[in-house]
DNA sequence: CGGCATATTGAAGACCTTCAACACAAGTGG
DNA sequence: CCACTTGTGTTGAAGGTCTTCAATATGCCG
């Protein structure tokens, strides 16, 4: 269990670091050789690994760079509770600025490479560049209303709709980082999907067959072929 | 409909300026003379008045000083999706700056008063004063954090788990303020709970009378007693 | 006090969960 | 290579929770 980082060139479904939502200040930094301590490049996680636990010091925030995460916390009777999947270009590990201690589990779903923002320093970065501090600020508030957004589709959207949703995101979101594919490969299983939108991993199932039969998408295990986008898309309507 | 700002003194529910989020920057701000235009205090805002919709330009920020607002969206069949309530002390429209333009409608529940923040001056503000800068980064990784807690309840609790974790929330957030006390004044409707909460106005109902039939509250109407708080507590364990 | 909005309660039904059986895939050891 | 195991996913049937519809009650503001 116990992680090794590694340097490791990037593989399938990474994302270009043009395209990294700390891009702005990543590559500024790498040049500027005064900040480049604030980053640590592209380490290697092993699936399964936990990068994030809540009893570790809060020091650390994580930068996806390739492949996949679920932050999860644990109920009294030792259920995981998904709280977020993370892909290459997001960044794990704001919700814990406030308290000072990470609130969360966060795991590798697969073989996953993360950049490490060593939190101290970047906070005097941010503090001293406002190019960087604007970029961040707009990070969380992005978050702030994506999460909006996610709280709308719990408590008003039926299964359908949510597991709908939750492949046009997943759809989007690979695109938007320049992975444009009807072809989608989950990372995560089915109980992790029904946990993030609070189903039973049955209703999952079930609702993958039913969009299937109406033909909307070709399900094979964790193989997702989208193949009526228009439909899938008026699922997810006043979503994102 | 029209909003009408007047100077106004403080009535009940209100914080004292000591005890609100932007404390530490807003009182020394008034202090100094240089930095006072980015605070304007205790505006007068009527019962059902709207003080953000999503056509308005986006350059203010909304501290509430004492009253209720809450926040919705409308949906396609013109009903409203309740995001949010805010108290006392909160901050309304975080949301809006990343895409720089306000999401939601934001409307007065009761007469309210609220400091107006330029956007502009402000983030002028942080950039130029760290500890202020510390502040806000904080604020937001709190409404972040306190999100993905909501999302949790959303998708984890029935709805007898929902409402008890709303009342107790209620409480601790006027206790937080200095109101510390186990009656509580709804300052929304049936409706709205519902809509925030993901239920149906008539589920409200009936758990508010089961919650009175099991002793845990007193209701009436809008009136809540909190006869057991030790069992209230038990439905939002593991929240906040 | 009357009228309208808001809230409560009951009954029927929809949607999702739970339980249980089975299918399928990946990994292990003989 | 196959038998066996284990984890993961699918499907059916029964049951529970919440919603919807409808009727009634209560509260509020002129």
């Amino acid at each position: 269990m116990e992680t090794i980082y590694k340097q490791l060139r990037s593989t399938s479904y990474s994302i270009s670091c043009e395209l990294c939502s700390i891009q702005p200040m990543c590559i500024p930094l790498m040049k500027e050789k005064t900040h480049c301590h604030v980053v640590n490049q592209k380490m290697c996680i092993k699936k399964n690994d936990l990068v994030i636990t809540p009893d570790k010091p809060f020091n650390t925030l994580f930068v996806i760079h390739s492949g996949c995460l679920k932050s999860y916390t644990i109920t009294r009777d030792k259920e995981q509770q998904i709280t977020n999947f993370y892909l290459p270009g997001d960044i794990a590990g704001f919700e814990g600025i406030n308290t000072h201690s990470y609130s969360n589990f966060v795991q590798a779903l697969t073989d996953t490479q993360v950049c490490e923002l060593k939190y101290n320093e970047f906070i005097d970065l941010i503090d001293k560049n406002s190019q960087v501090f604007k970029l961040v600020f707009n990070l969380m508030s992005a978050e702030i209303l994506h999460q909006q957004q996610f709280i709308l589709l719990l408590s008003q959207k039926n299964a359908e709709q949510r597991l709908g949703t939750f492949i046009y995101t997943l759809y989007k979101r690979y695109a938007r980082r320049g992975h444009i594919s009807f072809n989608i490969k989950l990372s995560m299983s089915r109980h992790d999907i029904a946990g993030y939108l609070g189903l039973s991993i049955e209703t999952i199932s079930r609702i993958f067959s039913k969009l299937q039969r109406s033909d909307i998408l070709q399900v094979k295990g964790k193989h997702i072929l989208i193949k009526n986008l228009q439909e899938l898309i008026k699922f997810s309507a006043s979503f994102e």
